[in-house]
DNA sequence: TATGAATGAGCATTCATTCAT
DNA sequence: GATGAATGAATGCTCATTCAT
């Protein structure tokens, strides 16, 4: 009669292992096929459940992708968070080339969770609106991240707006990262996050 | 001995007629409606002829819009050609900063054409590896522009690299440019393009 | 403990009632229609279901017909041994004019359950790979049982190689029925028969 | 202004020539893809030749083949009556046997001619009545050569009703040659040739 | 919640045929 | 006769979604 609520009933876990297991799917089909060539029918079987049960759990494919994605994000957010505690990028000592290098390093190491994935919702982003707004408060949330880390060294930035220019440095890095990760030219990889990282280096600070 | 070659028979001008009808038909459904969501039938009709006509030109629609783009770029192209012949850029006196200015102008201007069509190729080459092929020579194809261009000022750069330097150089502007045109964020644009410039100029020129 | 296993439940038997409806509809199709003339729109609007059920069922219109002829076929196996069971050809007083007699009585049966669909699939054998493997095996399948039939009069034979020669009587005999039920020349008819059972007899039995 | 009548013109040697390029053509097509497979569009690609003028020298595909069948019938007629001419399998002195043999002799080779090609007429001769109809005539034609050819040899004969002896004798021959030929199984064709010889001799000839 | 059969609009594509040049 | 662009009905098939069990 008591269900501890702590530990959901048989049915509850049931449904929860199902959500799971059309996530997983979600994330398989999505990534080898493509958006548009994955359909709810090919979720459901490869989940190995019912179209219908596909339904229960999520209004269509795109909300099962926003959902994936989500996660995604939250999973990105810990780690940054977890990087930036760890290395103490505040501290005043850092000289501006290594802090923009770690932040490059960052980004790219973001990028290595899942490529294929991201150059689905990458596509997304330029289609769909519901993928370009997302698109745009991540951006968002990685300029305030990047103007708070760089709050610490206001003194030695040669910049006026850093708003701006964050959004600059951000849209930068992520073009070039891009480059490299999603159209995959490894050759050269090296030189151009060099290149990156003396731009936005010369254009923040002041030496 | 009639035929005069300048002036097409009447079957090979009705020809290029359904032709051209087609290829504005297409322009018009992608950017209204996306790529997906426009079927042959749908540009057959917009086209005012009938499906079968649509087969008689084009294998299928991706290769209409692939004819659609190559054709775009090719305008493109001869526009960049007749501004740059224009402008005189590689005269030395001209100073570094004003140089980046005119590139970014110069990008800028290439995206008022059709705004909503570039979105649209731009989710293709995310998703498809022939869209993919094109956007990686369209590129590469503006790195030998700008490193061109750039030849002229060689004693006044600080770059050793020239090639990468371009290379990240030309992924920023695009990146900041769609952020602008293609988001459509008008709110800060100036601010941002200032920046952009900024950055690249500190980054490319001695001073 | 509720569903009892021989009571399929009503999912199931809807989608079995949908399958035989399609069956259905697709014999008498394919028998009036012929199997080119006959389309899956044209199946499913016969049987009464929506195209997509179709699709549910079967994954093409061959499939479909390769499964009504291997039923059919089926049906026919079942036949024939219930007509050997209770005629006891083995019997070594039987007469050999006799049992070839009512051989070629039994293929002349067999041919009266849908001559309409036998042709179609006859046509098929020719053209199609699939249907001309099945047919390799269905003749090699009469050669079986007639080649079992004889070995009980193997000392009143006059033939070597017994499996030859069952081959080629295999094939006549198909061959003068397909004259007659599939081109119908009902004219002939039995002095045809009379023909085939004394070419046959002479050919395999010693008196 | 005067033609010679047995040098057809410009015009009307064009024309010829593109009836020629269209009846290769469908041979080609037909035999390689099948008839369903094979379209009037396919045919006049093939012969370098506009789809409008297919429509100038037939009706639809099916004349066009129905035109192919009958030259190729015509000529295998012409070779059958030289090979007669040449053998003089009328001479009484010739045995039974040997005359069956070179008549199943005979029908092998005229296989040989375009085994693809006939293998689809068969299967048209089951799907569709005009071909039907031709495939009647043909088996007509065949008996009665061969009811001439036995005629010689009356006396040695031990069949009243010489007509249904011989078409049951055709159908068979027919039967084992596309078994051989068509469905090819080169294993055991020569045992099957033998079996089928010995079968025909023992049923017409009295010794 | 889970199931999976049913639905029918929609898609890409082909085809035989016409007809103005 | 020769040409080949135009036609639009038809084909095979997929899809997102519903709903009775």
């Amino acid at each position: 009669m008591s269900i501890p609520p702590s530990a959901p009933a048989g049915k509850q876990r049931r449904a929860q292992e199902t959500r799971a297991k059309l996530i997983e799917a979600g994330i398989a089909l999505f990534s080898e096929q493509g958006y548009h060539q994955t359909s709810s029918k090919k979720i459901a079987r490869r989940a190995g459940v019912a179209v219908g049960s596909f339904y229960n759990h999520f209004t269509d494919k795109k909300e099962l992708l926003l959902t994936i994605h989500k996660e995604h994000v939250a999973r990105i957010h810990a780690m940054v968070a977890e990087s930036l505690a760890a290395a103490d990028f505040g501290a005043s000592g850092v000289h501006g080339r290594k802090l923009i290098g770690a932040i490059i390093h960052q980004t790219l190491r973001l990028h290595d969770l899942s490529p294929d994935l991201h150059r689905q919702i990458s596509a997304l982003v330029y289609s769909d609106p519901d993928f370009a707004e997302m698109g745009r408060s991540e951006e968002a949330h990685a300029v305030e991240q990047i103007m708070a880390l760089l709050e610490a060294h206001r003194d030695r930035l040669r910049v006026d707006d850093l708003r701006s220019a964050c959004q600059v440095v951000v849209q930068a890095i992520e073009a070039v990262v891009h480059g490299i990760k999603i159209f995959g030219q490894p050759e050269g990889a090296d030189a151009q996050l060099d290149a990156l990282g003396d731009m936005i280096h010369r254009f923040l600070f002041r030496d």
